[in-house]
DNA sequence: TCTACATTTCGATATGTGGCGAAATGGCGT
DNA sequence: ACGCCATTTCGCCACATATCGAAATGTAGA
């Protein structure tokens, strides 16, 4: 219960929402992420680690950058059918992408 | 998106997932889920505005009282997606049902 | 119409959350 | 060691939201 409520929490901001859409298909690093919401730097770390801490997201260190990708098979089911269900549901929708 | 965004809002409380798990598989008067929730009537009230909102339930009047049950098959997709998937994610941890 | 009861609306309050800027942290190159 | 740059942490503020009680609304029966 409490991972699944950090999931619904995390997918109700628009902005966090938007972010998952944007790694669909390919990795980000935060300051990609910035760029493309128009948030301050720290907003934008906020919004990734609660996108991390609901395992929706997977952060790896680049060097002094950080890149955040899509969680994969190894996550959770409810995590995955949760970024399923989220693509599903806005793949019809008109979709701002970078 | 605005849709999408009214059914991830409306799933992060946890009185409303609750309340969705409560009428998995019977319709509930407002009256019935004051008791379940051990809420304030007008907060109640409120929350299951939030999910008729979102299309998650659907409410009935008989006589003077109303019932809700689970949205149903006149639902959009996404939205019996979400239930689909809040029911799978919840039903291997502990429900306290009434 | 009057009463009783279920529900909603309204107003107030406390807590939560998204946003920023400034400062701290961490990594890399010189 | 130093500076630079990406990111995070920390206060702070504005606004949203969960909650309540009181009042309003609605419905059924006497």
């Amino acid at each position: 219960m409490f991972s699944f409520m950090a999931i619904t929490r995390a997918l109700s901001d628009q902005n966090r929402v938007r972010t998952l859409m944007a790694l669909r298909d390919l990795e980000l690093c935060v300051c990609q992420i910035i760029e493309l919401l128009e948030l301050a730097p720290s907003t934008v770390s906020k919004h990734m680690s609660i996108l991390a801490n609901a395992r929706l997201v997977e952060g790896r260190q680049d060097g002094r950058w950080r890149y955040y990708r899509l969680a994969g098979d190894g996550a959770p089911d409810e995590v995955r059918e949760a970024i399923a269900w989220t693509f599903r549901s806005l793949s019809k929708t008109p979709q701002i992408r970078q």
